[in-house]
DNA sequence: AAAACCTCCAACCGCCAAGCG
DNA sequence: TCGCTTGGCGGTTGGAGGTTT
């Protein structure tokens, strides 16, 4: 990545210039975001739409916070991490004015080589045994409303959510979120499923989607309260360093 | 003072999903 | 149904600037 070198297509690549900036945020205070693969050809810039997106949003949007991460903000961050994975954009979305960009950048750079630092003087200290997760079945199409009998509890040692519909037999539970397990393929596979259920509209009263920065506010303010009522993030920092879910990266 | 090394983060790349004709 | 375009995302790179030797 040279300074102002371009690629075949004659497109500039690199680091953008101030003119730049103030041509992009013209056209965006004008005519709005969105449209991207216009903004070429209407402000005259020589850059490619995914370059412009890409500078608007981890730069030039207003209200975008620079500098350190305050510890809640890291506290939060560590929390979201620990039940979304590596979605970045839905971490920063919970994570007012920080950018996907910027928590990734965060956490490869502060947290990822502290927790594999952690992992390693664990593994040298005491061997790993491997907890079998609780046989678990769980429909695609599970109905996830509040009418459903769900539960987060945390026991201390692991934290485990379990839930029961008792109408049907879509019956669940994962053992031991924060712990080894996760490196199973079946758990992960039911987190991915959990998770995608949970970013579709669900019947009943919480409507999950995370499209929006502050629709995913809210979607996740029910994580908020069943923190609260459950404790189901009762763990300190230190506990999630050691168990961080970057396991799951290939 | 200067070379070597390290850290940070802006930007790029490749992939995927949705929308549309 | 298929192929194309676009928006969006996560992973990775590499240059700039800071720190150490």
């Amino acid at each position: 990545m040279t300074p102002s070198s371009s690629n075949g297509l004659g497109l500039k690549k690199g680091a953008w210039s101030a003119h730049e900036d103030k041509l992009l945020k013209d056209y965006i205070e004008q005519y709005g975001e969105g449209k991207w693969h216009l903004i070429p050809r209407r402000t005259g810039l020589n850059r490619c739409r995914k370059s412009c997106r890409l500078r608007w949003l981890n730069y030039l949007r207003p209200n975008i916070k620079r500098g350190d991460f305050a510890e809640d903000e890291v506290d939060l961050m560590l929390r979201l991490h620990q039940i979304l994975g590596n979605r970045w954009s839905l971490i920063a979305g919970r994570i007012p004015g920080r950018t996907a960009n910027d928590v990734k950048n965060y956490w490869n750079t502060h947290i990822q080589p502290r927790s594999k630092q952690q992992k390693t003087e664990l593994l040298q200290d005491a061997p790993v045994t491997s907890i079998n997760p609780q046989p678990h079945t769980m429909s695609k199409t599970q109905n996830l409303s509040t009418s459903d009998k769900t539960q987060i509890v945390s026991n201390g040692g692991g934290n485990f959510i379990s839930s029961s519909n008792e109408g049907g037999n879509n019956n669940f539970n994962v053992s031991s979120l924060s712990s080894n397990v996760l490196h199973d393929d079946k758990i992960k596979k039911y987190l991915d499923e959990l998770f995608d259920d949970r970013e579709m509209e669900i019947e009943g009263d919480i409507e999950w989607s995370f499209g929006e920065s502050s629709a995913q506010a809210e979607a996740l303010d029910v994580v908020d309260q069943e923190e609260e009522n459950n404790g189901f993030f009762d763990f300190s920092l230190d506990e999630i360093m050691l168990n961080p879910m970057d396991s799951q990266q290939p």
